[in-house]
DNA sequence: AAAGAAAATGCAACCGAGTCTCAGAAGATT
DNA sequence: AATCTTCTGAGACTCGGTTGCATTTTCTTT
């Protein structure tokens, strides 16, 4: 058994995290698209190869930053309190990350926080790439997470868990173009815990309390 | 004014339906993943450059096969007849399509569509790039064409959307799965009708009569 | 029908992401 | 110190996708 990481396990942590922090610098300062990977390679004065070890992919690169929340939502609903439905549990959870500003509710203002997500929602390839795929992640572990009730089945659980990501990752989406168009996070608070409240309560009444019957008209 | 498509734009008909056809058969007999671009251009002899003036991306190759279905659940939603909801309007289309064992369902055992859907469903590649960028394309349409109504925002609106696209197309590829297994449509449909209405009857009633309250449990 | 404008094509070079091989360097082990 | 394992750099390679240019094909004009 191996106790301590050795010099060898230090200096690749080392490497690994030089890596994503040169990469972040050179995109938020010219854009994901308009940077290659082999100029973030040679910024952490490493080689191509090597570089594709640490992250199997570009996007990883961006990844790294936001890796230890992943499968938040699963764990928040596996702790849940006695007397919180799934949903209640994640609404209470949004809502006292959005009040301590968490970054993952885009609700901050922080110039970094802002880069960052400025390049994770405005960057297309980003969007479509990187942003999905971790949709994907949170949905697949928070389906496993899900009570296996009676009439359940392995599709009712994947569907609500991809109800609830999407929730509050369209939140997140929300409040970041919110601060993107210039407001503080204090100023926009109130109108971010509206919207929330809104979107989760949808979701707990179901759509049909919101969106009405058809007006006939051709 | 042009009246009738001249020789050129014909012409051009053909050669876009003739590049797909000889990809989706080549890709159908090797993989999308085993199929070089050229290999496909030099099938339906025309070069590469000629392939990509057509298609913008090798998987719109296989888009290409349904790109008549977009903006249906908008169209839907949009013409739905007087005294029912969106969501309601979709299940009622939903069930309509699988009785008539419509491929977009999923429920259909036809050779020829089966492995169309083994295609699509089963190539990770496709699944996370062009089923997700269809989704994307079905919600922004959905989006748009639900009713704007009292306390709504455009995040209510695309929020519902997203919901509602994503059973449906959930509910599609549980029945290709269902399919792939080697059940015939016949047989799995009373299984698939009742899984669409649950899926369904979940948004309309909200997750939380669905799943309950915590157990308590450490 | 001939001539010229407009559009479509093929060719070839190019770019960036990602993989592979292989030789050599650096850490771990005795 | 010698060996064994792991990590790395260099470079060639594949593939998706783009671009510039010359050539051909279709449409239009007279």
């Amino acid at each position: 058994m191996d106790e301590l990481p050795g010099l060898r396990e230090r200096k690749k942590e080392r490497t690994r995290n030089l890596i994503a922090h040169e990469a972040l610098r050179l995109f938020r300062e010219k854009g994901f698209d308009e940077v290659s990977v082999v100029e973030v390679a040679a910024a952490a004065e490493v080689s191509k190869a090597t570089l594709f070890r640490y992250f199997p992919a570009k996007e990883d690169l961006v990844l790294h930053r936001f890796a230890d929340h992943l499968g938040e939502a699963a764990r928040v609903v596996r702790e849940r309190p006695p007397g919180l439905t799934p949903t209640a549990a994640l609404r209470a959870h949004f809502l006292d990350r959005l009040a301590a500003r968490d970054p993952i509710t885009g609700l901050n203002d922080h110039p970094d926080v802002l880069s960052f997500m400025d390049l994770l929602y405005g960057t297309p390839s980003l969007q479509t790439g990187l942003v999905q795929r971790y949709r994907s992640q949170e949905i697949d572990a928070l389906a496993e997470a899900l009570p296996d009730v009676a009439d359940s089945t392995p599709l009712t659980r994947r569907l609500a868990a991809t109800h609830l990501i999407v929730v509050q990752q369209e939140l997140g989406m929300e409040n970041w173009r919110t601060m993107a168009a210039g407001r503080t996070a204090d100023e926009a608070y109130d109108d971010a815990v509206a919207e929330a409240e809104r979107a989760y309560g949808q979701l707990m009444t179901g759509l049909d309390t919101v969106f009405p019957a058809g007006t006939g008209g051709g």
